[in-house]
DNA sequence: GATGTGTATCGAAACGATTCGACGAGCTTA
DNA sequence: TAAGCTCGTCGAATCGTTTCGATACACATC
């Protein structure tokens, strides 16, 4: 997939003027009133007579004068800006909910930073570095498993909420805002599904990195208690480590298919790697739903135009990016109660499952 | 896919402390060194002798002092932050080369602001606003059709760099610096390559909104380029309209079908439409590639593992996000020569496609 | 000893906003 | 008429940096 850069053209480049001339006080010089008259036209503060008012916004409107943000920001040891601390941008059900963020926030007149915390990175630690720079307005955490003690979190120092992140172990939640789903509950809907439908060699996909309490492993929860209710003993061989992508889940997939265990159903932790997994079975000459049963997670849109159309448990992504942002504005608004919002999950049934004998 | 939400805890909340606390003053006073010295320390500026470098290094660790960035841009009236105005950032090959970006502008230090440029805004008005009032470093603008005028690119005076962003009409390329693929040359590729499996009926499906030169218009020209240098009379029947999503491809595909033309394939614009068109396809009982075979464009994973695996244009969006980079560094670095990098775009084939009589 | 040349450091003056205490003009009220 | 109040406005101080001119010392040179 690499391709020869190839360059066409070399010319010359003048650097523009500086962008931004204009600074309150030549507002205030022009307009005949003083700084401050400026600042509280701009800022809706304090009074100023309709007439003031509307020569200082003449002004303003006629240079397109735009304040500059740094020098507020230094002045109110605040800045509006929320950043997004985010694992993996590229995942079809994240860069929706991201895209969700970025419209409410920019809604609300806030500029957005986002930050990618690769994999082993103090997603924390970085946020904090963040805040102390920029004097962050607040943070939304969003994916992954976090390990950080009630401490680590009361330092911050900001609002912030953690969205689709595994609950945290002895951490108390007052301590903080989150939004999720109920991780073991949704894999046990799916893969009682699965049992319901006459399967008992169900096979589960997903991350388990080395630490405890992710959502591959919360997830597995679920799986687990849905095989023990039925009667149906846990087989580690059936259970495959891959990553949310779908070249993992063809790979992982393929090992499965090559046991010989007699799976008859696949439950992957994500769209992503079901849809890598399906291509395996479908690759390998048997059916979906025919041969094999297949149910996703998260609902991302491509799930539902792959063929046969995946069986997914959806998370409302959008809703939650939404009141994400809501609770986080709540907070910068004063709000002192932390909530957690937990979201209902949906088995969406299309058509990738079904029973057997 | 609504989902009711569920408020599980509602508990007090203790904003915490501020975040920083400490400022260059007190770590020069502590380090019973000068304000500047601290500061000489810290950008690597200018002549300090190595035991007070140590002192204050030792200083600033301990006390866990970042510099506030806010007073910073505003005395060096630039702030490190990098802009990216993006079009669709939940498209999968957008949100991929977003990674990149943010990836490398992250690599070299700087905070990364994303913002979504909805259809119809003025993106370079929007660019302007954030560079007034942040002193942006720079700007990567991506996707889309800019119809902006030299002086008012000239105006941004900050560097930016274009990304994926149909030509300019009108607009001296010294003016700024771009990354793409030959757009036109691209589908010319693709058509010509299904002309030469024998197909005569190829539809093609973009999205083509009010304005000229979108990059749905320009792989138009290409597709028409192809049909007519093999003799071939262009249909505007064979042409539709559609987003580039799933759920438009499927809807426009199943368009096309219903007119009964005796299609015999498909050519999109993005192998999300492809994706959305083979679900069309093969929902309505045709098989891909026996009745009909389908090309894709931009290369996204999920086109390789859907079945069949489709064939694409395939676009390197990782290596242009990582150039666009690049090249807004060289720029800040005070590059004065604008470059244009027109990558190859490589057409995979994997088996959607296939010679008919 | 007067002068020149580095080297390491210092402090004051910006940068462009917000905000608080002060103030003048125009009222009412005693 | 003086005192008290309100309304609208003003300017100085401040936020935490960077940076430039000044300074202080050590040492070499004449």
């Amino acid at each position: 997939m690499e391709a020869p850069a190839c360059e066409v053209l070399q010319t010359f480049y003048n650097r523009g003027e500086a962008a931004n001339e204009m600074n309150i006080k030549d507002i205030a010089k022009i307009s005949g009133v003083g700084i401050s008259t400026v600042s509280r036209v701009l800022n809706n503060s304090g009074v100023v007579s309709d007439t003031t008012r509307a020569r200082v916004l003449s002004v303003v409107k006629k240079y397109n004068y735009v304040p500059n943000s740094n020098a507020r920001n230094l002045k109110k040891i605040q800045s509006n800006t929320i950043a997004l601390m985010v694992k993996g941008i590229s995942n079809p059900f994240f860069a929706n909910m991201i895209k969700e963020v970025e419209r409410q926030v920019h809604l609300r007149g806030c500029p957005l930073m986002i930050q990618q915390v690769e994999d082993g990175v103090d997603e924390v630690g970085a946020a904090m570095q963040l805040i102390k720079e920029k004097n962050l307005y607040g943070v939304i955490f969003m994916g992954g498993t976090y390990d950080h003690s009630e401490e680590e979190f009361r330092q911050l120092g900001v609002p912030f909420v953690l969205t689709t992140i595994t609950t945290l172990k002895d951490v108390d939640p007052s301590a903080f805002s989150s939004v999720s789903i109920d991780d073991v509950q949704s894999a046990y809907k799916a893969t009682s599904y699965l049992i319901s439908l006459g399967h008992r060699h169900i096979c589960f996909l997903a991350r388990f990195p080395f630490r405890e309490n992710t959502i591959g492993s919360r997830r597995l929860l679920g799986y687990k208690k849905a095989l023990e209710e039925h009667g149906i003993e846990y087989d580690p061989a059936l259970v495959e480590d891959c990553e949310y992508a779908p070249s993992f889940g063809f790979a992982a997939a393929k090992r499965l298919l090559n046991k010989n265990l007699g799976v008859t159903a696949m439950f992957a932790a994500s769209d992503a790697i079901a849809i890598g997994a399906a291509k395996a079975v479908l690759s390998s000459g048997l059916s979906i739903p025919g041969d094999v049963s297949v149910v996703g997670f998260d609902g991302i849109e491509m799930a539902e135009y792959y063929h046969p159309s995946l069986d997914t448990v959806s998370q409302p992504g959008v809703e939650m990016a939404h009141v994400s942002v809501e609770i986080l504005f709540d907070l910068i608004a004063g709000e002192t109660a932390n909530r957690h919002v937990v979201f209902e999950s949906m088995l969406v049934k299309r058509g990738s499952s079904r029973k057997i004998n």
